[in-house]
DNA sequence: AATCGGTTTCAAACCGCTTTGGATGGCGCA
DNA sequence: TGCGCCATCCAAAGCGGTTTGAAACCGATT
């Protein structure tokens, strides 16, 4: 059942029906309700093809995820992220398009995206330091908006970030406040842009207390259990261990409890365990009582914003890069406590 | 630039260099090269709005998400099975269109991608025992791929999907050799389709030696590391508590690590565990020497099958339904050793 | 009765490609 | 020379909607 069959059973023109449908003005008000009632009683969906084409818009947001190396990108973070993403789309009609790609091409998915005109816009995964693709993206013409910032980046554009420095510097204060000056640090990777500013956040808090920043406790890779694990394991093995760590996500928190339990250390007690939680709806922070101590934040709760504003955005190009920074909460869990006593 | 544009420029009609781009016998091949030449000079891509429309064809598959209730499906396995999935279809000029809906609306979704026209085919995730979401899809009459099956589904249809019985019934039996009887089982939810097929693998192997079922020792709960930790915690607890545990992920088995560690236990020596490993990008089951004992296949390849196998389907309809049975392999990590002796 | 502004409706063009059904021209062959 | 057959190329008709510009209709006003 198509437009003009429609219009046809109605006796009316295409013309007519398709806006009854649409509700714009010029149309009696009883014809609008005649129109309306058929179109259900017959069920008739109009094609989005024909809409695609007919008024140039997609009705699509593009996600673009690079394969190989940068393998980050499948992970949990990006999960949640969107679906949180995709509800906000179905909510207003609008397809999520994921364009999976080997790294190298992944210059060219952006471009191809808008060449073939398969989306309105675009988010920005996992931005890196001097990230390139705020560049490319602007040059591709397409609205789009990142999730995560860009540290370098010269040109302006749309973000929606979790404040990655502050929590960091509280997580950290925090432990300072417990009376722990060996703190170790298990970062993601730091061309990542968000590891870069969590570092920033733990290197102040440290200097405030005119703690000097040791090499020996920071450490930097992906954020897997097995990359936790091992970061842990070296800073734990040190003549001078910390006392404290703190994790970059759940994950990487597994693989540092795990590293802790091998050593025979109580958490909590001997050895104090902060992560950061991106409160991932299948890899909770315990129940009631959290297991990690945290600076939390919803992941998902930024995929919808993220897709919102861009949705404005491809609304009202005009109106500009828009910006919205999240606060993380710090909530105390069982593994934290005062440092232990020396000796 | 559009074709007629293109086609002007060449002094051609757009019929020809339609054509002459596609790969259409009847056009000059001293032409087609001018042409391919002057596409590449121009940068032309060919609008996939207008391509969709003249063709009635999609070149999109999609993949509906149910939110709420079931938010299983937002979990490190769709995540990684979704990005296998994702590179078959761009290597192949497909594109993936994820439906993120509240359940109640699951069934409309469906409907609505086929009424709109907005993909070629869809794939199903997560079946249950009896799902009527098969039958759905068969009245819906769009060619469709089950990633899993579904126990009691009347009709036929095409799937890819791992021998869970057997992986769980190699794994219970590795363990009877090893000298346990009392194995705990850390299932999945027991109205998912691959949990039931791992129950029965566990049970089968037990019956054959004459080791009757314990409910104590069985469990059926999400995917989670707190509802893995709950349930070993719970059987560990038992008067007469289990010497092995089976898990049914990679995250489960992490919580049930947390509950024998909270205990005093050493993996291996005081207690058995095997897991299901899906082999997850970011969730590796540690790097040389794995961490558990696991059954093993990947996701992410069952996702690359299933999209071709999908595109087969969408290109030749008429071929039926096709199967796909993977088989996972055991291979031996540092959880599990013999039975400890009694006493 | 003629005019007019406002409301409804419609025919036709258009979006950018594919595809059908010819046209055209060159060539070999009778 | 004339014919038929290919090999090439093209005009035009879709695909199923939206949108422009104009027509038709209406009651009210002069």
């Amino acid at each position: 059942m198509n437009l003009k069959e429609l219009a046809a059973k109605l006796g009316l023109s295409p013309t007519t029906v398709s806006r009854a449908l649409n509700g714009y003005p010029e149309v009696n008000e009883s014809t609008r309700e005649r129109v309306m009632a058929a179109a259900k009683r017959h069920n008739y969906r109009p094609n989005t093809r024909a809409i695609r084409l007919a008024t140039g818009r997609a009705f699509a947001i593009g996600h673009v995820i690079p394969l190989a190396t940068r393998h980050e990108i499948v992970n949990p973070i990006f999960a949640d992220f969107i679906a949180g993403a995709g509800e906000t789309y179905s909510r207003n009609g609008y397809d999520m398009v994921l364009s999976v790609v080997p790294d190298e091409n992944e210059e060219d998915a952006y471009r191809d995206l808008k060449a073939r005109g398969s989306v309105d816009g675009m988010i920005l995964h996992a931005p890196l330091m001097n990230d390139p693709r705020i560049a490319l993206l602007h040059d591709v013409g397409l609205p789009f908006v990142v999730h995560g910032r860009a540290t370098g980046a010269d040109l302006p554009y749309s973000w929606v970030d979790v404040n990655n420095r502050r929590a960091f510097l509280r997580a950290t204060e925090f432990l300072l406040d417990l009376g722990h000056t060996r703190i170790g640090l298990v970062n993601g990777l730091e061309h990542m842009d968000f590891a870069i500013r969590r570092r920033s956040g733990y290197a102040d808090a440290l200097a405030a207390r005119g703690i000097a920043l040791d090499p020996a406790l920071m450490s930097s890779d992906e954020m897997t259990e097995v990359a936790g694990y091992r970061a842990a394991g070296r800073m734990l093995d040190l003549p001078d261990p910390p006392t404290a760590l703190l994790a970059a996500s759940m994950i990487s928190g597994m693989g540092v409890r795990r590293a802790v339990e091998e050593r025979g250390m109580e958490i909590g007690r001997d050895i104090s365990i902060i992560i950061h939680d991106d409160d991932l709806s299948y890899m909770k922070n315990g129940e009631d009582v959290p297991i990690f101590t945290a600076t939390r934040s919803s992941v998902r709760e930024a995929g919808r914003l993220a897709a919102e504003m861009l949705l404005s955005l491809v609304a009202e190009p005009a109106q500009g890069p828009q910006t919205r920074m999240l606060e993380a909460e710090l909530i105390i869990g069982q593994s934290t406590g005062p440092a232990p006593r020396k000796g």
